[in-house]
DNA sequence: ACTAACCGGATTCCTTGGAATCTAATTCCC
DNA sequence: GGGAATTAGATTCCAAGGAATCCGGTTAGT
C-alpha cells in the first residue's frame, strides 16, 4: 500500500510548518524557542526530572539534551539540584522565572495549534486523528525504548 | 479546547521517531539519508525544479536547500543544468545514478512506514487521519505561502 | 574491600540548518 | 535604453544536534 508514504509525507510537512508557525510566535511573544517550551513541559511534568528522562521522551541524544539544559539554565528557567541518590545524575527544576514563563507561553502555544487544527478539521475527525497519533506513537515508544519511567 | 496541543506533541514525536527509525533503515540498506530521499522525490515529482521549488515544498531556506543540493550533486545523484529563460536560477535533475538509488529506496521507505503505521492502525482510521493531515497541511500551505507552482 | 563493568552526563568534533550578506541576472518604469 | 528595485541562489557566520570520547559515581563479583 503506498498511501501510507504520502501519509508520512503530509504528517513531516505539517510538523515542520505548523513547528515553525508555533515557534515563530512564541518566540516573539514570550522569548521562548518551542524547543524550549517542550522541554520545559517535560521538566515541569515530572518529579525529580533527570537528563535521561528528557532523552527518551523527546528522542534526542544525551548530548543535545545536556547542552539543551545548560541553555535554559543560562536563561534562568532551570536549574540542576543534586540528586541526594546518584552522584552521576542531577534533577531538574524550572525556577520561578521558568514557571512563570512557561505558563505565560501556554496560552499561545495552545491557541496557535488550535487555530491551524481545530479551526479547519471538524472536532471528530480530530479526536480520531489524535487517536491515531497516540497509537502509533506507543508503538513507536515500545519498539525504540521510550521507556515511560 | 487543550486537546490540540496533546495532538500536536503527538505528532512531533510521531515525526521524530518514525523519522529515526525510515532514516536509519534508509541509510543502513541505500546510503542515503532521509532527507536527501525527500528531496530527491520532490526534484523527481516536477519538471525544471529550482532550488526555490524545494525551499516552498519542504520548507526550509534558500540556503540550506542550496547546500543540500551541493550534497546531492557531491554524491552523483543529481546535477544543475543552466535555465535557458533565466541566467539566475538552474534546473535540478536526478542523473541516472540518482535515480536508481530513489527507486530501490522507495521500497524501503514504503515498507517501513507502513511497518509503523497500517500495522497498528485499522486502514480505515488511518485514511481518515492521512485526510486530516492533508487538510491541515493544504491549510498552513496556503497560508505560509508553499505557492504549489 | 578491591577491582571491573556499567551508568549518567558533560565535553569535543563534525554536520547541518537558519539568518544575513553578497553577487549576478532580470524586471520595471521613466 | 538606462538606472532602481527585485529575484535566484551561493556564501559566510553562528546556533544546535548527533556520534564519540571521557570522567566521576555506582554496582557487581570475588
Amino acid at each position: 500500500m503506498a498511501g501510507a508514504g504520502h501519509l508520512f509525507m503530509d504528517l513531516v510537512r505539517v510538523e515542520t510548518r505548523l513547528w515553525n508557525a508555533v515557534d515563530a510566535r512564541l518566540q516573539a511573544e514570550h522569548g521562548l524557542r518551542l524547543g524550549q517550551f517542550d522541554l520545559m513541559t517535560v521538566i515541569a511534568g515530572r518529579d525529580d526530572c533527570r537528563v535521561l528522562d528528557l532523552v527518551r521522551e523527546i528522542a534526542i541524544t544525551v548530548g543535545a539534551a545536556s547542552k539543551s539544559v545548560d541553555r535554559l539554565v543560562a536563561a534562568g528557567w532551570c536549574h540542576r539540584l543534586a540528586n541526594p541518590a546518584d552522584g552521576r545524575s542531577s534533577f531538574l527544576e524550572l525556577t520561578p522565572e521558568g514557571n512563570r514563563v512557561l505558563a505565560g507561553a501556554r496560552h499561545a502555544y495552545e491557541e496557535e495549534v488550535a487555530w491551524w487544527t481545530s479551526r479547519v478539521v471538524p472536532r471528530e475527525t480530530l479526536a480520531q486523528t489524535a487517536d491515531a497519533l497516540r497509537t502509533i506513537r506507543a508503538a513507536l515508544e515500545d519498539a525504540q525504548g521510550a521507556g515511560g519511567d
